[in-house]
RNA sequence: UCCUCGGUAGCUCAAUGGUAGAGCAUGCGGCUGUUAACCGCAGGGUUGUAGGUUCGAGUCCUACCCGGGGAGCCA
């Protein structure tokens, strides 16, 4: 008999009183002596576990049945029928019950069935996929990557495979991890001293990327509607809630668009994203308003309800200096905002998601687009609640003669962007894209606190186990 | 990288410089169509690591390692 998901026997796919069959991890069991035994089982396939009813009845009951433990994989043929008891509409009465895989040791099972700190979890990693939590995170972060691909299919954009290893050349910010396969013990010099990279397996340095932003600018500008959703990779030192080393971005990239078509853009994607969540994964939101974050989907309504508040850059620091607060960080026009200042904009002054625009020019990268003023530029940032900056994008300047400006105040090499200039030679046009953290959206989704327990297995400083 | 708090049973935490304790989990028994059940009993410890002070250190000192929170950087 072919197995059925506990997401069907539970949810009326199932005709009642009829055989289903069902394989899963046990949760929890329960006897009562009278002679019953209560097995909550669990396949993935929703946040709710099946009760399996197994009757005193039952053939090897004292020998089996009474040995199962949290985290036995079973096999169960019975019947689907309306549960007596209260919490559950269907459970089943076993007929036919197979101990797939037992649990070793119950003493030392490392998610026995009581509350386990997340920081413990993350030690056993293996293992936290059968949490409760972490099941729903999985599930919501499915949900959330396969409506953004939706959406962006849905809208004509193409997903672009932008390259994990990047010659060095040409990322400009963040720490990167170097990509090498020459021997560390005896790494081979040049004359002068230095790492003879030329040795190396390209022959050049290379490293893991920190954005696929400048690759998707030439698919858009050929493509029109491009955008990448894949792994990126930051080599700094940050211990905080919201970093990662390794972490999912997605980045789409417009053309003849300019700054207001990006916001709409981020906007959107994310009302699609949220509204996704809510629509098929009403059962993990519910847990997660009742663990987690109770005002998760409160907050997923109100921001799909919403029109996004927009402020430039100019207009922040007004509102700050005038909010009579004090802040760690004084505030003066050209600082770059900070945490708390974020806070600030969008927790207390909005309460709710904040485009802030037209940043100084010497606090954003060299891409970014000269606006007419000369001291500002075209980037905006969204600010969300309890989660600070959620998307950073621009418009980009396809001026080449601004470009160069730019790459020479900004002491880059201008031979290093050949290619990213040349798209500024061959048919250029304005055209923008952002960056949104995956793991910050999942974050923001579910109202989990710490992103490393957002991600199936984190890596940052010191942790790269499993 | 900086600031700050912490590391004791499988897990979460107690313990004035003087006999190492509880709750949960686990095992056994009792009770119950049970739902993060309840009652009783039991097993379970190199107190993060390495030094030091002391008659005596989980407790005080030094160094290091690891984790949480905050900051910076950012997504």
């Amino acid at each position: 008999m072919k197995p059925t998901p506990i997401a069907d026997a539970l949810g009326g796919k199932v005709t009642a009183d009829t055989t289903v069959r069902i394989q899963g991890w046990v949760r929890t069991r329960r006897d009562s002596k009278a002679g019953i035994s209560f097995i909550h089982l669990h396949d993935g396939s929703s946040f709710d576990p099946i009760q399996v009813v197994v009757d005193q009845q039952f053939a090897n009951y004292e020998d089996v049945v009474l040995k199962i433990t949290s985290g036995c994989a079973l096999d169960v043929t019975g019947t689907l029928v309306e549960s007596q008891g209260k919490g559950q509409s269907f459970e089943i009465q076993a007929k036919d019950l197979d101990v797939v895989g037992w649990v070793e040791d119950p003493d030392t099972y490392p998610v026995s069935p009581k509350r386990h700190t997340f920081e413990y979890l993350r030690e056993v990693a293996h293992l936290r996929p059968r949490t409760n939590t972490i099941g729903a995170v999985t599930r919501v972060r499915n949900c959330l990557a396969q409506a953004v691909h939706r959406y962006f299919h849905e809208h004509g954009f193409y997903w672009v495979h932008t390259p994990i290893i990047t010659g060095a050349d040409c990322e400009g910010a963040g720490e990167m991890f170097r990509v090498s396969t020459l021997d560390l013990m005896n790494v081979p010099r040049t004359d002068d001293g230095n790492v003879d990279v030329a040795q190396d397996f390209f022959g050049k340095e290379t490293n893991l990327t920190v954005s696929g932003q400048l690759n998707v600018e030439c698919f858009c500008l050929a493509l029109s509607k491009v955008y990448t959703f894949g792994p990126t990779f930051r080599a700094e030192n940050s211990h905080t809630p919201r970093h990662l080393a390794e972490f999912w971005m997605i980045e789409p990239e417009i053309a003849f668009a300019d700054l207001m078509d990006d916001a709409k853009l981020a906007d959107d994607l994310l009302k699609y994203c949220f509204k996704a969540v809510l629509d098929e994964r009403a059962d993990d939101m519910k847990f997660f308003v009742e663990r987690i974050e109770k005002t998760a989907v409160d907050r997923l309504e109100r921001f799909i309800g919403a029109s996004f508040e927009y402020m430039t850059y100019t207009q922040a620091i007004e509102k700050l200096e005038a909010s009579g607060k004090k802040f760690e960080f004084p505030v003066k026009w050209g600082i770059d905002i900070q945490t708390e200042h974020e806070r600030y904009l969008s927790e207390e002054l909005v309460n709710g998601p904040v485009v802030v625009t037209d940043y100084p020019k010497d606090i954003k990268a060299f891409y970014m687009r000269m606006n007419d003023d000369g001291k500002t530029v075209a980037a905006m940032d969204v600010l969300a609640p309890g989660i600070g900056e959620i998307v950073g994008g621009s418009q980009r300047e396809e001026r080449l003669d601004m470009l160069d400006k730019r790459i020479e105040e900004m002491d880059l090499n201008k031979d290093d962007y050949w290619w990213y200039r040349d798209l500024r030679r061959y048919g250029t046009v304005p055209h923008a894209g952002f960056g949104l953290g995956f793991e910050r959206l999942v974050q923001y989704t579910t109202g989990v606190q710490n992103i490393r327990e957002v991600i199936p297995f984190p890596r940052w400083a010191n942790n790269a186990d499993f």
